[in-house]
DNA sequence: AATTACCGTCCTGCCCGCTC
DNA sequence: GAGCGGGCAGGACGGTAATT
């Protein structure tokens, strides 16, 4: 039997030894094939050996080896440097010249063609931040500030930064107990000995045991309480014969009354998202002021007018060609005009008959619509998915957004003749009757500086800059917000009225079935390295991570803030997660969604002094 | 830490020259 | 002419250090 698993050290060590004894080179051959078999050494490569040892060679290992040369000098190093210097300036001074371009648009054409500015930049994050405030400031504000300065002065941009001459953070605070205060009703009323749904006999032990009685006068004169005592609930009966079905049939309700329950789907399931005409853009923005007529009070009567409103400016924005705007008592009408018009213009585009361009299966991999792969059976049409067809409605946004609030004395504004006053009023005409505040110092110098500063002359020209800014604000605010919606989520916010709605919609486009008909995983690998060194790649790690950490960051940062503790994580996997809701209540939801949104409510003027820098 | 280019070694196949 | 000793070409394999 040969000797098994020889080193390689070995055979050449026997070589070097029957050298040394005076063998000839056949009879070392014979040798090792006798001691070795098959696992030695071939012929040529013996009588390799028995010749460098014969010619003094000592060592049976291998020889150094250089291992891979480096082929990069100095100056190439230096030239590719300069390139990437040169392709990095080009890079960013390309991507300003569309920022800049933005900002400008062109009016009338030809030789007289001149441009106007027509965007202000502002930058709009919308985050919920629950709790530590001071925290999130120093790392998503400070920390970000400092780490891109960082980052363009180690670009060799060549630039400098010398000092921050002005930086202006708005907070637009929202004050949680506004739908905090919406209270489960299991935390405030007595339910012992109470099933639901709750049978008539019941209502009478129901409110003895919360001493409160049940007041149904507008509904249905079902059931009449037998004392009145201090405390009355509405009882809404939003589906009567569901209620009573179980007591007047012999089926039992299965259901549960008032109370609403998300069931994601199973295992075996998919969600997919085929909604696509809400991430088309919305693009037209309007605002309007009114001038507040004071009525006659009639004091007979429980509710009388205190106030008309009449309409006396309007402005709009269509983005990215037209911005109009006109101050007299007929804007209305002009406005109906204008959007006529526009109906017009745009139908006259849409229904031109223009000669498709010739496609061929080459042009396009994916669908513009739903990004789903072509498959080789799929019939040539121009959009495989018909969603976008019928889209007749365009939301139109009409929400009050200012970075700095410019006061408007509204309730002083009863005529329109009071336009024509050429100096800006006493800080006693900003007076709402609503809040029953007046204005404070710190914005009536805002409006005094603003006044100054644009050389106006009456209170006109003051209220169409308050009107000009608010539209164009408000249009540039929400265009950047749809940008990083429609970036991040691939959704447009504008269709959505609630946060959860939109979150929802978004949870389901974005899991990971849509990345698994991007990602090819390579299940065969017939390389030098196997499928387990294709896997171990940090790039095919970072996909998984990537989806993981989207997914983590959804349920902390949207659904938790939303829900808090009725929303859990049922199980996770590598790419997907599974949450429970429990008991969504749509009323709070609503609430917490919108106010966000809302500065008018829960603005903080000047909340920016409290926070360090 | 993975990838890559280079290089030593091994192996197969073939050829050449010498000897019996 | 067959067998033997010796060597070369080129591909496969795997180690090494530069590079990414």
């Amino acid at each position: 039997m040969s000797i098994q698993s020889p080193a390689k050290c070995e055979i050449r060590s026997v070589i070097r030894y029957l050298i040394w004894k005076g063998k000839t080179p056949v009879e070392v051959y014979n040798k090792v094939q006798t001691a070795y078999g098959d696992k030695g050494m071939n012929r040529t490569s013996v009588f390799k050996w028995c010749r460098e040892f014969k010619n003094g060679r000592t060592s049976v290992h291998d020889d150094q080896r250089s291992g891979r040369p480096s082929i990069l000098t100095d100056d190439i190093v230096e030239k590719i440097e300069n390139a990437n210097n040169l392709i990095a300036r080009i890079a960013r001074l390309e991507n300003l010249k569309d920022t800049v371009r933005e900002c400008f648009v062109q009016v009338d054409a030809g030789y007289s063609a001149e441009l106007r500015w027509r965007k202000i930049d502002t930058m709009f994050e919308s985050r919920i931040v629950v709790s530590g405030l001071q925290e999130w400031y120093a790392s998503r504000v400070v920390e970000s500030v400092l780490t891109s300065l960082e980052e363009f002065q180690g670009r060799n941009s060549g630039w400098m930064l010398s000092r921050i001459l002005n930086l202006t953070i708005n907070v637009n605070k929202y004050n949680p107990l506004h739908a905090g205060s919406y209270l489960h009703y299991s935390t405030v009323l007595n339910l012992t000995g109470i099933q639901f749904p709750m049978m008539l006999s019941q209502i009478k032990k129901f409110e003895s045991l919360n001493d409160i009685s049940e007041k149904q006068k507008e509904i249905l004169p079902l059931r009449l309480t037998y004392r009145k005592r201090g405390k009355q609930i509405n009882l809404l009966i939003k589906d009567l014969s569901r209620l009573v079905r179980s007591q007047i049939t012999a089926r039992k309700n299965t259901g549960k009354f008032n109370n609403y329950e998300i069931r994601l789907p199973s295992e075996d399931k998919w969600l997919s998202f085929s909604n696509h005409r809400r991430k088309e853009r919305v693009s037209f923005y309007v605002d309007l002021e009114c001038t507040l007529q004071k009525m006659k009070m009639d004091m007979k009567t429980f509710s009388y007018t205190y106030q008309q409103h009449r309409a006396f400016s309007l402005t709009y924005y269509v983005h990215c060609s037209m911005y109009r705007f006109r101050r007299d008592n007929d804007c209305i009408a002009w406005f109906a005009k204008e959007l006529k018009n526009l109906a017009h213009n745009v139908n006259t585009i849409l229904s031109a008959n223009i000669s498709m361009a010739v496609f061929t299966r080459d042009d396009a991999m994916y669908c513009h619509v739903c990004e789903k792969p072509f498959v080789p059976d799929d019939t040539w049409v121009r959009d495989h998915n018909l969603n976008y067809k019928d889209l007749y409605c365009i939301p139109i946004i009409e929400i009050y957004l200012l970075t700095r609030k410019v006061i408007f004395p509204y309730e002083y504004d009863d005529c329109i003749e009071k336009l024509e006053d050429t100096c800006l009023l006493p800080c006693e005409s900003f007076y709402n009757s609503l809040t029953g505040n007046t204005v404070s110092e710190n914005d009536y110098a805002h409006a005094m500086n603003v006044w100054q500063r644009f050389s106006i002359r009456t209170l006109g020209e003051y209220n169409d800059l308050y009107l000009k800014t608010d539209v164009l604000l408000l249009a540039n605010i929400f265009e950047n917000f749809q940008d990083s919606c429609i970036t991040n989520y691939g959704l447009n916010p504008a269709y959505y009225y609630t946060l959860p709605g939109f979150t929802f919609r978004e949870y389901i486009e974005q899991t990971m079935e849509n990345v698994r008909n991007h990602v090819r995983l390579v299940m065969r690998w017939d390389g030098r390295y196997g499928v387990e060194a294709m896997i171990a790649k940090p790039n095919f790690h970072c996909i998984l991570d990537t989806f993981k950490t989207c997914l983590y960051e959804f349920h902390h940062e949207y659904m938790l803030p939303l829900f808090y503790e009725k929303c859990k994580i049922m199980y996770t996997d590598t790419d997907r997660i599974g949450s429970k809701l429990h008991e969504i209540y749509t009323i709070s939801e609503s609430k917490i969604a919108l106010s966000p949104y809302d500065d008018k409510r829960y603005s903080v003027s000047d909340s920016t002094d409290t926070l360090p820098w």
